[in-house]
DNA sequence: CAAACATATGAATAGGTGTTCATGTGTTTA
DNA sequence: TAAACACATGAACACCTATTCATATGTTTG
């Protein structure tokens, strides 16, 4: 792997490392959520889900959809949908922990 | 997805999320590495990955294996190289940039 | 055992970041 | 237009973390 590879992955790593990012990126991932929906699920500010909603789209994780008072935010293709459910799948499978 | 593997999964993305630790653990991707090596490798000090490598073996994502005075590390399942691999994947596709 | 080598660890620091609060911008409706 | 709603943004702060340097631990070889 080269290094620019290497910086772009850790950027799209990091970004999903936060659990409130990583939760509120896996919200849109069925259907496109809206900025106050998302708040209420996560249970936490909607200024807080904004805040995290600028940075996943500066990244083209995520994309809006103005529709009338509110933005709908939907991942942004499906290798943002592959990556997450992929790493879920992952998760979901055993780990080998005892060895 | 619940909490807690909200929170497992962001563990993982946030140790994969720094360009060095990325390098580092995909240095292991092919065969095991040993710590001055992968140091020399990616031009930093041997000291630096031993921190590094200190908190991927606690996520279990490399195993470390004593050879004499040396101590070579390998990603620690099928598991991690999966995720590696398809994100070097994802990545190595194309974006849409434009749009 | 002592010296040399390979790795690990602890402390210290500089820079980054998640969250909150206050405020600003855009959109609908009365 | 004004008020109400939905979202965005800026500043501020507390916390975290990547890196460096010094030192310790473990291993081989003389």
């Amino acid at each position: 792997m080269i290094e620019d590879q290497a910086v772009e992955i850790a950027e799209i790593f990091h970004l999903l490392g936060d659990p409130t990012r990583l939760r509120i990126v896996t919200c849109c991932l069925d259907k496109p959520q809206n900025v106050s929906d998302i708040a209420v699920t996560l249970g936490v500010s909607a200024s807080l889900v904004s805040h995290h909603l600028r940075l996943l789209k500066a990244a083209r994780l995520v994309r809006p959809e103005r529709r009338g008072k509110q933005v709908f935010y939907a991942t942004a293709d499906e290798h943002v949908d592959c990556i997450l459910k992929d790493m879920i799948e992952h998760v979901a499978e055993p780990h080998n922990e005892g060895l």
